[in-house]
RNA sequence: GGAGGGGUUCCCGAGCGGUCAAAGGGGGCAGACUGUAAAUCUGUUGGCUCAGCCUUCGAAGGUUCGAAUCCUUCCCCCUCCA
């Protein structure tokens, strides 16, 4: 079916709460469609309430690929989704039918659509130098020690920005070059596929923090809480790791520590959960080309269904020319 | 009924005669983002015709050149003694 010069896939984005799980799970119901998780929280195993994964029964209905890839001690990165989600859209495509990505983390669109540069991955063994490093010196410190080898990511990063000066840092040791120099070299991308691209984004935002107040306390009743428990029982987690820090699990160690009530995990998981989907907000604004929904709308649904019909077939007829 | 403590900008909370539109934290808002990204970081946060002016520190008066800060009365809240 597909016209090689044409190969769609459907790209769905949105804020945390905007609805987009009920969404896809309505295309793939009516497409020709396999739905892709962009998700880096829903692709840990046994981590299913606080990061509203799909139920066992909705992803029976409309599988949903990676999820559920990870035991919640291990990490992943953009890099990996990269792989992994081109490995898959290229499998959907040659069964037949259109990748549907799904999700809220926008650096995984990003990297998946415009490529990474070729820069080393993580070392875990360098990480922990650098961290020795930390404690004795302190990130401007760390920072300045980056400012001699990388000196413009030094000048553009803030001297408390651990993370980004801890991996210019690693790329150095690693390489022997500056994330600079690497960076200038020309990426090449791979992504076969004409994108349709949709954002789902709240008319109302008072009316998003309603219902991400409402989720996380579903989320509460539901056990985030004795889930967390369960996990920390049966492997050994510790709170710094990528899947702890997690919104809601975070607050949730927190709680489990003693260090705050159940009340102030209410509220600070919510408060965190709002600030990530204004995170999410503001790279689908910086984002160009999307074809902006109102995920409060009721028929939300039909009219992105509807949407893609039209692209879907404005594609087709693009390729017989 | 008696003895104390307190009411501060959206919230918590510092200030205790001028340098206070008021520290700090939280929240909100805006932004950044290349192998941790549900992460990490930055800016901003009374109003306006904005290098100035106006309105804020429970309420109303008063002292003073000048008060969130001192005095008086009143209204609430908390603790203790009855």
């Amino acid at each position: 079916m597909a016209n090689p010069m044409y190969t769609p896939a459907i790209l769905l984005m949105g804020p945390t709460a905007s609805g987009k799980t009920a969404v896809a799970v309505q295309l793939a119901a009516t497409l020709p469609c396999e739905i892709i998780s962009v998700d880096s929280a829903m692709i840990y195993k046994g981590m299913d309430i606080g990061t509203a994964k799909p139920d066992a029964d909705t992803l029976k209905r409309a599988p949903h690929h990676l999820i559920d890839i990870i035991e919640p001690h291990e990490s992943y990165s953009a890099a990996r989704f990269r792989d992994d989600a081109l490995t898959l859209m290229r499998e959907i495509t040659e069964r037949g039918n259109i990748p549907l990505l799904v999700g809220g983390t926008m650096l995984y669109f990003k990297a998946l659509v415009e490529g990474l540069n070729d820069l080393p991955e993580a070392d875990v063994a360098i990480r922990l130098i650098i961290e020795t490093m930390v404690e004795e010196e302190g990130w401007p410190a760390l920072h300045e020690k980056l400012r001699k080898v990388d000196p413009e990511t030094a000048a553009r990063l803030e001297p408390n920005d651990a993370q980004r000066i801890q991996r210019a840092l690693e790329i150095y040791y690693i390489t022997g070059k500056s994330m600079t120099d690497l960076l200038k070299k020309p990426k090449y991308v791979y992504f076969p596929y004409t994108p349709i691209r949709i954002a789902l984004v709240p008319g109302d935002r008072a009316v998003l923090h309603e219902r991400i107040a409402q989720r996380f306390n579903a989320m509460l009743k539901a056990g985030l809480v004795e889930e967390l428990r369960a996990l920390r029982d049966e492997s050994s987690l510790e709170p710094d790791l990528p899947s702890m820090r997690c919104v809601g699990y975070r607050q949730a160690w927190d709680h489990l520590s003693g260090k705050i009530s159940l009340d102030e995990l209410r509220e600070q998981g919510i408060a965190a959960t709002r600030q990530l989907a204004k995170r999410q907000l503001t790279w689908l604004r910086a984002m160009e080309d999307n074809t902006e929904f109102d995920c409060l709308a009721e028929d939300i649904g039909d009219m992105v269904l509807e949407y893609i019909r039209q692209e879907l077939e404005a594609q087709i007829v693009a390729g017989e020319e």
